[in-house]
DNA sequence: TTGAAAGCGCTAACAT
DNA sequence: ATGTTAGCGCTTTCAA
């Protein structure tokens, strides 16, 4: 025992070859025993796992991949490990690749597309598949990838690739019709990046839902989808003063809440704030983010479980992107819509400048 | 042109021995071309490359492997990507892998020491080098890990493995500095995880520098590093009154905040919350989190430089951990001592449970 | 059921 | 400077 354990950590790590050698049997039983078991003796199988384990051999997966061309690993891209929006996406995709025995390679865009090309293509030679979450490739470039490499894609749908997205006329219907008991009667959609083919979705659904409610919606954007872009925003909001806005996601919404307040504009009494995707932080801000849920985690496990179905052989089942359910968290940053306006900010388009400045750099946010 | 682009979607790619046919050389000089250039002919070298472009050549990274036993590829153990926290690092490890050429492998612990032994073991085979951040592994463990692959600890000092730490001491220095700059008289460390390296460190720091400034210390916990334990631990702090607090992490100090508040005391008015590690959220809660700046992107950075060093063949240089300075955030949590208590909620134990309540669950929380 | 032998794509001596 | 030839550790026909 103390024997083996020395060794396993000065010499190098045994190979199939040893392990025959001391079972006394040939290297494609080993081989057998541990990737195509049945196909060997059951006693043969027994004392081979036996004495493996003695030895403390563990197959080389480099070694295995090459004549076997499958690598057990998975590619994970991100455009921004920063951003919250994909923790719990990652985590996902963690646990369903190791649940499937698979190891994750994680590619961070750092928000650059050629970065991401580069780190994929580096990537795509040593997985099994990949994931793209939210990439900031053109439609072009990710079925360029499918085609080499099994590919699943989250939060956008592109054609002849398998995806997964939440289902934002859902969440974008609960958030519309909560506001609309609330007695607003208009909604001003914050948008995020032009490029985002879930801003294109959720204002698309925000309309739908307003005509459905008969509310009006307007839409002011596009913004960077970040704490500063929600910022900014509000001094366009605050030119044509409204009482509800919904916003890409929930750092814009946040930046918004705070230029508001910034303003002295109080959320939710004179204005009521709505985000979407629920990350973490949206319950840790004053008022807590009432927001559209995305099921973050779920799109993460699922991605990768279909990633995997697929990579096992099986075929996409349809050309629809698979769809997941959006809640609506309910917490404090919407609120009945109030008759009387007590803020003289409203539409004092001068200081809508300042505003933006106030709650989007860390300093002047901060007191 | 679009022949070869076609026959690079539909067939295998081109092995080494493709481009030596089509360049008419022999495949070690292929490999030497782009292993170890230099060793052979400039003209011959040119057109080895501009076969190997024209036919898409790209060295497959797992079959390198296996004679050189150099993966090009690391592995970042994290104990749970879903920690804010991690945020940062994972970025920085990031770009410094992406510098040296290297891919990085994520390994999510899950919170459980029993997974983290079990991916790192599956990843282990597949990496030249591990970065161990905030690990949940006794350092037993590590220290075998490091004799089977370089290894380099984050926020951890283990004997004899490399490690990078933040600078607690400077930066627990400054906190309370700042504290007693404020009119503080007494500071109440409010502990994380008995087993972290880290929070033994903060809280000797802590009596250090308030021995120092002339200023009491209590300490009171151990809590789990998290908003919910942050917000438990308020109502031992309810017990005997304090006027500044400085918490093991942000989180934590975001759960105090939240109990605080929910209790009726005033932050920072009547009591004063200074964090630590300076994450992501610690600038949008209410008010703004004063928290000690753990450089955690620098920290991921030099992680994995120092280990691709190692992994080249550097000697480790001290047996001292490299230590990354701290600095100190100002923002709203902390202010004056003031000098009347203006709440009831001060000392009246029986509140304590339902403070901790309401600040600890999403739904109590919100509103 | 087991063994022998030929690779997987690349590198690294050793020759030339 | 280039070619030849063994492998790296594992899988996979093909025979036995």
């Amino acid at each position: 025992m103390a024997l083996e354990e020395l060794m396993a950590l000065e010499e190098k790590p045994p190979t199939i070859y040893d392990v025959a050698r001391a079972a006394g049997v040939a290297s494609s039983t080993v081989s057998r025993t541990f990737a195509r078991p049945g196909r060997v003796n059951f006693e043969t199988a027994e004392r081979i796992r036996k004495v493996a384990t003695e030895l403390g051999y563990r197959a080389n997966p480099l070694a295995r991949a090459l004549p076997t061309g499958r690598t057990s690993m998975i590619a994970l891209v991100i455009s921004d490990v920063t951003n919250p929006f994909y923790n719990e996406i990652i985590r996902g995709a963690q646990v369903a690749a190791g649940e499937a025995g698979y190891t994750m390679l994680l590619a961070d865009a750092q928000e650059s597309g050629a970065l991401e090309r580069e780190s994929l293509e580096r990537a795509m030679a040593s997985v099994d598949g990949i994931v793209l979450a939210t990439s900031r490739m053109p439609d072009s470039a990710i079925r360029m990838t499918a085609k080499q490499r099994p590919t699943v894609v989250l939060n956008r749908a592109v054609t002849d690739v398998p995806s997964v997205v939440t289902d934002n006329p859902q969440g974008m219907r609960r958030a519309v019709e909560h506001l609309a008991g609330l007695g607003h009667e208009q909604i001003t959609y914050v948008a995020g990046p032009e490029a985002s083919w879930a801003d294109g979705v959720r204002w698309a659904s925000l309309r739908d839902a307003a005509a459905h409610s008969e509310l009006q919606a307007r839409r002011i954007g596009p913004y960077p989808p970040t704490v500063a872009g929600g910022a900014e925003a509000t001094a366009e909001l605050a030119r044509q003063p409204v009482t509800a806005v919904i916003a890409y996601n929930d750092l814009m919404a946040i930046g918004v809440i705070r230029a508001l307040t910034a303003l002295g504009v109080r959320v939710p009494r004179e204005v009521s704030v709505v985000g979407f995707d629920n990350i973490f932080a949206a319950e840790l801000v004053t008022p807590a983010l009432t927001t559209v849920a995305t099921p973050l985690r779920a799109m993460g496990l699922t991605g990768v479980r279909n990633l995997l179905a697929i990579v096992g052989g099986a075929r996409p089942r349809s050309p629809e992107p698979v769809t997941l359910p959006a809640g609506l968290v309910v917490r404090g940053s919407a609120a009945h819509r109030s008759r009387k306006r007590t803020s003289p900010a409203w539409g004092t388009t001068s200081v809508s400048g300042s505003a933006a400045k106030a709650a989007g750099s860390t300093e002047a946010g901060s007191r």
